[in-house]
DNA sequence: AATGCACGCCAC
DNA sequence: AAACGTGGCGTGCATT
């Protein structure tokens, strides 16, 4: 298993930062109590046998503050228990009190500058943590799981962003002048790259507007307007409605400034960087739990919507590989996991589930089946979607019927919970009339898809987990990116098969750890690359 | 000048 | 003319 997933810790040690992390104070804790204290110098952390003690769980406030302390000490962080992470869920799961308490720095770290003794207080605080997490958590053996996947996700959301991911500029740049023009001498927002600027011209032209700015929805609109173009937004699906010499040259132009803003050349001024290995990397802030459903969020970089485009300036370094791997139709797998729907987990019995509807005769089309599906993930209602869901319904009646109980559930304001049971929030108030009614649907759709979002990042924790402790042992590799069902190891070259056989190993152990028995395929497409955009989907 | 919201598009 | 879930973020633009 890659991580705790059951029974209890024979010895929980709690670590805290102090003399802001150059010392750390190390004790164990039990029944709510910390005992036996001992400070170490940072560099010397390691040497507490406790630490490395087996089946040993160390217990943190905040991954962000003692984890690089860890790691740098050789700690190898097996068992844990990431105890704000864990709050959050148990919030919401079990009523515990919302109290913020250890979001605060701690005390001991401006203390602990006038005393040679740590102040007990941090770690007794943290051992009431625990033993009330624990206390929360009682013989839920989902929660307890849960709380270790939550927990080891914050260990691997700080390797992973140690790590930062492997970044060619020239290959960035070249890519950019290929798509966007020559980079324009000035920088500043009027600078516009020379493809970028032509393609202005063309709109101001075809809409005798020599003056528009084709960044203000409102400035384009109201010329759209002038030149009979009855549009009321500038959006790209609008757009495309209308016959007009102008529509062409504004959907190029759109597309181009989003690349140029969100992925050009001040994205990767801003977030490239060498690190002291001398190696370019881009620096992403990982945020676990940063979603309601459980999934992940980054911070500033947007690297959760790094463009397709410019995916071949993720490069491996000299030597290296990068295995790309991404869990196919996740989603659908863990419907079919949750409800146990023996049928549909029966026609993702191959690599391709949408081809599993086909060949069992319940749609005729691949395109069909993602369609519906993911139709009857997100609540769609209208188009293809919903000429297929009657079809979905007879052939995967459970499976639908979990669905659409988890929004039936959420428009009575009922929390639902995901496998492991990580729970729903609370619905904001609706009136009783034709709005409100709905804002209810729209609440009902949340809880729908919150149940299978949810669970599958479960899923994709417990994965990583176990893809981490694979790679261990090999020599230079790392996980260098997540993006929700999909991973990258860099490994050297004539490693990178190994790593990409362990990776899709990990994601059966995974689909075993949370759902048993139960015949589910996770299976992962891998592929050993050069660069992000070689790896197909 | 700083802040907050709406728009629009990218990712899964 | 949106619809069908979760987000981040840059830009324009109105407000303070």
């Amino acid at each position: 298993m890659a991580f705790d997933a059951g029974g209890a810790a024979p010895l929980d040690v709690g670590v805290v930062p102090i003399d802001r992390g150059e010392r750390v104070a190390v004790a164990t804790l039990s029944a709510g109590r910390a005992g036996d204290v001992a400070v170490l110098e940072r560099a010397r952390i390691g040497l507490d046998p406790r630490l490395e003690a087996p089946g040993a769980r160390i217990v943190w406030q905040d991954a962000r503050a003692i984890v690089p302390l860890l790691l740098d000490a050789g700690v190898r962080l097996e068992r844990v228990r990431d105890v704000r992470l864990v709050h959050r869920i148990l919030v919401d799961a079990r009523g515990l009190e919302r109290e913020e308490r250890w979001a605060q720095p701690l005390r001991a770290e401006a203390e602990g500058l006038f005393s040679l003794a740590p102040e007990p207080e941090p770690l007794d605080a943290l051992a009431a943590q625990l033993a009330a997490q624990e206390a929360a958590i009682g013989d839920d053996a989902g929660l307890r799981m849960l709380a270790a996947a939550e927990s080891m996700g914050g260990v691997l959301a700080v390797e992973l962003s140690r790590q930062g991911l492997p970044f060619d500029r020239s290959r960035h740049d070249a890519l950019l002048v290929e798509a966007l023009g020559e980079r324009p001498p000035g920088a500043g927002p009027a600078a516009r790259p020379r493809r970028m600027e032509a393609l202005a011209a063309q709109v101001r032209d075809a809409l005798g507007a020599p003056t528009l700015n084709p960044d203000s929805p409102q400035e384009v609109r109201a010329a759209l307007r002038r030149a009979g173009l009855d549009v009321a937004s500038t959006s790209r699906w609008e757009l495309r409605e209308h016959e007009h010499p102008a529509i062409a040259p504004l959907i190029e132009y759109k597309h181009l400034a989003r690349l140029h803003t969100a992925n050009g050349w001040a994205w990767a001024q801003r977030w490239a960087r060498v690190d002291a290995r001398g190696r370019c990397r881009l620096a992403i802030e990982y945020v676990p739990g940063g979603v309601v459903t459980g999934r992940w969020a980054t911070e500033g970089s947007g690297a959760m919507q790094i463009a397709r485009q410019i995916r071949a300036a993720v490069a491996a370094e000299p030597g290296m590989r990068l295995v790309v791997a991404d869990a196919a139709q996740l989603e659908p797998r863990a419907l079919a996991a949750i409800a146990r729907d023996e049928a549909l987990a029966d026609a993702g019995r191959g690599t391709d589930l949408y081809q599993g509807l086909v060949d069992r005769g319940v749609v005729d089309r691949r395109e069909l089946a993602k369609v519906g599906m993911l139709g009857a993930l997100y609540g769609g209602t209208t188009g293809q979607a919903a000429l297929v869901l009657p079809r979905l319904a007879r052939a995967y009646p459970r499976a639908m019927a979990v669905v659409e109980a988890a929004a039936r559930a959420g428009e009575r304001r009922e929390r639902v919970r995901t496998w492991l049971g990580r729970t729903s929030p609370l619905p904001p108030r609706w009136r009783d009339d034709e709005r409100g009614a709905q804002q209810a649907r729209a609440w009902g759709r949340f809880t729908r898809n919150f149940v299978v979002q949810g669970t599958a990042a479960e899923w994709a924790l417990a994965w990583m987990a176990g893809v981490r402790r694979a790679i261990r042992d090999v020599d230079g590799a790392a996980l260098v990116c997540f993006l929700h069902d999909e991973v990258i190891v860099q490994a050297p070259e004539d490693r990178a098969a190994e790593v990409a056989e362990a990776v899709r190993a990990a994601a059966a152990d995974a689909g075993r750890l949370l759902f048993g028995r139960f015949p589910i395929d996770f299976p992962v497409q891998t592929a050993v690359v050069e660069d992000w955009s070689q790896a197909k989907d």
